[in-house]
DNA sequence: CGCTTTCTGTCTACCTCTTGGTAGGCTAAG
DNA sequence: CTTAGCCTACCAAGAGGTAGACAGAAAGCG
């Protein structure tokens, strides 16, 4: 059990390194199997076929997403804050090797997954969508934000930039590009423009 | 020769189609084939390889977006007039079925395309980015763009913003979420915010 | 404690289907 | 009589997936 734990657990970051950096059609069980030093048939051991794999992976994303979240209310973080923390963490997702967000890439390829795939992603997205609309309605409410505009509006819009923002940043090999489309996020968000290029995260103390 | 340049193009229209729709690695030559109503080996006759047939489409692709601008020079479009036109062109992308511009598509599993057309793809999205940049240059000079931001950065931001909205909408099912982004990108690059939902495109008279 | 049984995780070996790709023949137009 | 375009027929490799054997740990039980 304790080393079943493991394999599981190696399958799946394998699995989520593969499709960050491939896509989820361009990898098979074989270059799971191959990399952790198992047989393809453990493989389907801890996960039966690929969209079982695919949906765990989905999945658990999904919780660690909302357990990075929970970590900044219980912070008692305020929505800049929270804000910038978003950003920051997919300007990481770039830096390290040339992968990009899982998000991307099952969105491009949404109508090539299996089923119920599709529909954990689209609560994943969802499940993002919702937590940037809070936050910048309550930004908005608190005069940090830009007032005027719906939040559902400028929460779809920071997810856009961002996933399109990662993308292009990837194949054109200019990560600049992807700063610069943070750049006019908080621009186009912030009140007061000063903040833009003084992130208030802490973490960079 | 003609029969066989209409074979020709058929391929690349579906090619097309199943790229935007799915994915370059989840189509194959046997789909091609099969919709079409000829054999495999006859669409190998035209693209030898599907590195091939890839690099095709997209060079195809290139010119068809070079004539679309030039016929825009031709008509002594305004920058803004230019801009609405572009984001009209994506839109339509959208409504048209389930599609997505090829663009996003190739961008998300970059690192799972051949070489040719990796190279062939970026060369696209420079393209596309020069061209924004200089509409976009033109714009702040003419006085109907906000200015103070580099047109490379807001280049980057557009483009970003088109390729993320469009696979969000997809893949949400809420083709909405795209006319957000566009009234937010609207938003953050007029000067007139009045401009922003009177789009000044001619084509819808 | 020792013996058996069960269960977990891995393995080898195999299957079927699809993939991109090739060889070579037929036909009709130039 | 060459050539463009399409065909049938094949191939090797790889895909996802299954069956069943084996080893060892865990658990039941006298």
């Amino acid at each position: 059990m304790c080393a079943a734990a493991d394999t599981r657990t190696a399958i799946l970051d394998l699995a989520e390194e593969l499709l960050q950096s491939r896509s989820f059609n361009a990898f098979s069980y074989h270059d799971i199997a191959e990399a952790i030093g198992i047989r393809k048939a453990s493989v389907h051991y801890h996960f039966p076929t690929k969209e079982d794999l695919g949906v765990a992976l989905v999945e658990r994303f999904r919780r660690d997403a909302h357990q990075w979240a929970s970590r900044l209310v219980e912070g008692n973080a305020a929505p800049e804050e929270k804000l910038e923390a978003y950003f920051e963490l997919q300007a990481k997702v770039l830096e390290t090797g040339k992968m990009i967000c899982a998000l991307g890439i099952l969105g491009a390829e949404y109508n090539a997954l299996p089923p119920r795939l599709q529909e954990s992603y689209s609560e994943f997205l969802d499940d993002q969508q919702r937590w940037l609309t809070r936050l910048l309605g309550k930004g908005q409410a608190s005069g940090v934000f830009q007032d005027g505009e719906s939040p559902e509006d400028l929460a779809a819009y920071v997810q856009a930039g961002i996933q399109g923002g990662l993308q292009i940043a990837r194949a054109s090999g200019r990560p600049d590009r992807f700063h610069a489309v943070l750049r006019e996020l908080r621009r186009s968000i912030y009140l007061d423009s000063i903040r833009n290029h003084r992130p208030s995260v802490p973490e960079e103390s």
